[in-house]
DNA sequence: GCTATACTTCGATTGTTGTCAAACGATCCA
DNA sequence: TGGATCGTTTGACAACAATCGAAGTATAGC
């Protein structure tokens, strides 16, 4: 599994910004599908019910990396993402809990 | 201390509204406030560090209270804020904390 | 090389949100 | 009763965000 794309260190994840990124339904949806499992998963739309094109997911998806939320792997075509489970709790001990339990 | 403006019952308060209504900057930081008093607090705008117009905070208030973070008390010409902090406890447990600390 | 695949980026659109100044409403008090 | 005070509402505006289709990029496999 290749290169993983840029994501901010954990020091740098911002409160304002990772609750931006959990202040919307898709990516909530998304992020309870990640958190259900410890390995990453696909990126891809189908894996996921959510009812939006392939471009906006995308966007989705690099919101969350952004945000510090989530770590995207690219391996060849495919994309996997994962929950930064240590960092954020490191950060902000029980938010994710609190948000997809 | 007189009525109470509408807010939402308990069991009607969105995980998505209360996020939207949290990720805010000024939001955040008023909130900030209200957690380290357990009673009510003045909504006037020199009770806060923020750099913003009275209308301006009179709107997050409002968001606030829509959301279900707060509870807004009316007496005579002054308001008064408080954290619906066991709604939010029963509802989504940890997250304030979380979120505030 | 060529083509199909898997996703991203671009450009445009549409809706939402934070902000302010000005007008308003309610209350207190002289 | 009439001002002054406290805060809200309204209307406007600019900035931002979600969304899409279309074009683009990298890779895999023939």
């Amino acid at each position: 599994m290749a290169r993983t794309l840029p994501q901010p260190a954990r020091e740098s994840i911002e409160i304002v910004t990772v609750l931006q990124a959990l202040a919307d339904p898709v990516r909530l949806e998304v992020l309870r599908e990640l958190a259900k499992v410890t390995e990453p998963r696909s990126c891809s739309l189908e894996e996921y019910d959510v009812d939006i094109t392939a471009a906006t997911l995308s966007h989705h998806w690099r919101v969350l990396r952004e945000a510090g939320l989530t770590t995207t792997f690219v391996d060849g075509r495919r994309r996997w993402v994962e929950l930064r489970r240590d960092d954020l709790q490191a950060r902000f001990p029980g938010l994710l809990d609190a948000v997809l339990r």
